[in-house]
RNA sequence: CGGGGUGUGGCGCAGCCUGGUAGCGCGCCUGCUUUGGGAGCAGGAUGUCGGAGGUUCAAAUCCUCUCGCCCCGACCA
């Protein structure tokens, strides 16, 4: 992917320092422990980037150290790019501060608290909000000062009720995290559009494929919360994204938009008998039809309000959505939904005729996409039936209409400029305008031109370092072991010499390409070890460096040695002179 | 936190039901052979069977408690 690095990414000097594997520590294993559920976990643990020291706790081998410095190295670079200054901030922090943000008392378990020897309270940082506020109200006390935009490279800790997946989820892990300081909101936005850019750079850098997608900006507010994801299948996160446009967004966020205007009428209303059919999917199947013309109806409390959401057969409802719109609640119990509707659960749905009819004060509120349905199949309120040919307006009163259901692939783009896609990501970084919620809390201010004190507006910027190398690899594998993009592997050229230990010319031939790529300022691994030709191999393949030279006898008689991308299928001969330029040019 | 599972050599597992003093594969060590995709043969080392208590002549095995870990869910964002 050209670039344009106006600082000079390829510094072909000093990167990381190259290594014969017989002075470095390979730990890689055949067996996969069973411990390990997804494919970065297991890769990992055989590649021997890290070992397991307690849930959620592992130590970073020297071989997946070099990967996480090398994301660090491009972070870093990119980070001071753009203006921020880095700094370091204690992980064991004083209680004291998070009482006075709050989070104290708003943080969870998740939240490691302990006492020091004199009995005062401490934590464990998972973030740092609380000690950059108190920074800052310390010593940015001007306008003048502003804005100021200070990170760190950093451990952080979160007591994870069920620390998984390995790096992906752990408990300690290591993130960037930046704190920005502006005297107002515009220059807020500013530096956000700007994070925005530098991380859109970073992750393109780090090679991996990558999207920014709309996230919630909660009660905090603000122009807005950008999520960066790692496309990959096995993501946690589901995004829908319009490729006719740049619209992208958390399905959890996405608005969902009727596909089309209601149909007329066609069918009379008709109740029939679906004895032992409670799912949507089951009524379609007995009665012939297919599941987009059912819909079913999820009965929540809200307080002491009994509502009934209504979403087609085949969507979900969206708790979140919901929430926003109605509150708090909780589903309704099976006694809630029998006193209300006189109905079992699973025969339910909107309550027909008017208002005389049994249960119509229940409050109904309609997706979008059910409002705009003719003709469709609910429960009947009445164990064992359901109604078809079911129309709005004549069969039952016109619903509330609200977007309570989660986008799905085909629905229009809610920017109406084309159809929404679904793919799944793994989230490695946040920008979130935090505003002047930490420094109200904590009396951050600084005095403005006109001398007056006015509370700092502050964004803050996460990039999860440890698990962009787990997404990385959960993006980039295959069944030989992981293949990482060139910018983070762990070697940028494995250097197999095969009979090292016998052939004197297999020998030299490695020891003099080994002096070039050194001298090239390439990072090599040269593969020394008294091993066969196929243990290396497999360990150079499961590593996952991106690209090998080997050299034999066979090709050296004939004055070359091989190349073979990692992603390649079958390697390639090259004369001997030709192999730094080749290589060189690859790794431009 | 609720549910389920599991703990036996460095790793993966069998043995447990039906008690009789621990075994297999990988890895490790030595030797010989082998050398272009995780070698073969021979020999060898490594176990408080997670911990504590109990039952029994006898416990990896049965019982009680306890700890660790894994999975699902909930929670969190």
């Amino acid at each position: 992917m050209p670039f344009d690095f106006s600082t000079g990414l390829r510094q072909r000097q000093c990167r990381c320092r190259p290594m014969k594997t017989s002075k470095f520590f390979i730990a890689t294993q055949k067996e996969v422990p069973a411990e390990a559920e997804i494919v970065s976990h297991r890769l990992m643990l055989r590649a021997g980037l890290i070992r397991r020291l307690s849930a959620g706790i592992y130590t970073w081998l020297p071989l997946g150290l070099r990967i996480v410095r090398k994301v660090e190295r491009i972070v870093r670079e990119e980070m001071n790019r753009a203006g921020a200054l880095e700094l370091i901030m204690p992980v064991v922090q004083p209680g004291e501060l998070w009482q006075e943000s709050g989070r104290w008392q708003a943080y969870g378990p998740e939240l490691l608290r302990f006492k020091d020897r004199h009995e005062r309270d401490f934590v464990m940082q998972p973030t740092s909000e609380e000690v950059i506020t108190d920074l800052a109200r310390s010593e940015l006390k001007s306008y003048r000062r502003l804005p100021t935009h200070f990170y760190q490279i950093q451990t952080k800790f979160r007591d994870e009720r069920r620390p998984r997946f390995g790096i992906m989820r752990g408990r300690e892990f290591v993130m960037k995290d930046g704190y920005s300081f502006h005297a107002d909101y515009a220059d807020l936005e500013r530096e956000y559009r700007n994070m925005y850019d530098t991380y859109t750079r970073i992750f393109t850098r780090l090679g991996l494929e990558f999207r920014a997608v709309a996230a919630d900006t909660g009660a905090i507010g603000g122009t807005g919360s950008h999520e960066f994801h790692v496309l990959a299948e096995s993501g946690e996160d589901a995004i829908a994204f319009c490729p006719q446009s740049d619209y992208a967004a958390n399905v959890e966020l996405a608005e969902a938009l009727a596909p089309g205007a209601r149909p007329a009428a066609r069918e009379a209303m008709r109740k029939v008998a679906t004895p032992g059919k409670t799912k949507c999917e089951a009524v379609a199947e007995l009665l012939g039809i297919a599941l987009q013309r059912t819909v079913k109806a999820v009965a929540l409390m809200h307080d002491r309000d009994f509502i009934l959401l209504v979403v087609r057969g085949d969507h979900d409802l969206n708790e979140i959505k919901a929430q926003k719109m109605i509150g708090s609640f909780r589903f309704a119990t099976e006694a809630e939904i029998r006193e209300h509707l006189h109905s079992p659960a699973g025969y339910i749905g909107p309550p027909m005729g008017g208002s005389g009819a049994v249960g119509a004060k229940v409050r109904v509120i309609a997706d979008r996409t059910v409002a705009a349905m003719a003709d469709f199949v609910c429960g009947a309120n009445d164990e064992g039936y359901h109604l078809t040919g079911v129309n709005w307006g004549r069969d039952l009163p016109e619903p509330q209409v609200e977007d309570i259901r989660n986008a799905v692939a085909g629905d229009p783009s809610p920017d109406g400029k084309g159809t929404l896609e679904i793919v799944r990501g793994i989230e490695v970084g946040h920008i979130f305008q935090l505003r002047t919620k930490y420094s109200e809390a904590m009396g951050a201010r600084f005095l403005d031109a006109a001398g007056a004190e006015k509370p700092f507006e502050m964004g803050c910027y996460g990039i999860g370092v440890t698990r962009v190398v787990a997404a990385a690899i959960e993006q980039n594998h295959d069944e030989r072991g992981v293949m990482f993009p060139a910018p983070i592997a762990p070697f940028e050229v494995a250097l197999v010499p095969i009979g090292y230990h016998k052939s004197e010319a297999v020998r030299s031939a490695a020891a003099k390409l080994y002096g070039q790529l050194l001298e090239a300022g390439v990072d090599v691994l040269m593969d020394d070890r008294d091993e066969r030709p196929g243990v290396l191999f497999a360990d150079m393949d499961l590593i996952g460096i991106p690209h090998r030279i080997v050299i034999s006898d066979r090709a050296l008689a004939a004055g070359k040695a091989e190349y073979k991308g990692r992603r390649d299928e079958k390697p390639a001969d090259l004369p001997l002179d030709e192999v730094i330029p080749t290589l060189l040019k690859k790794l431009a």
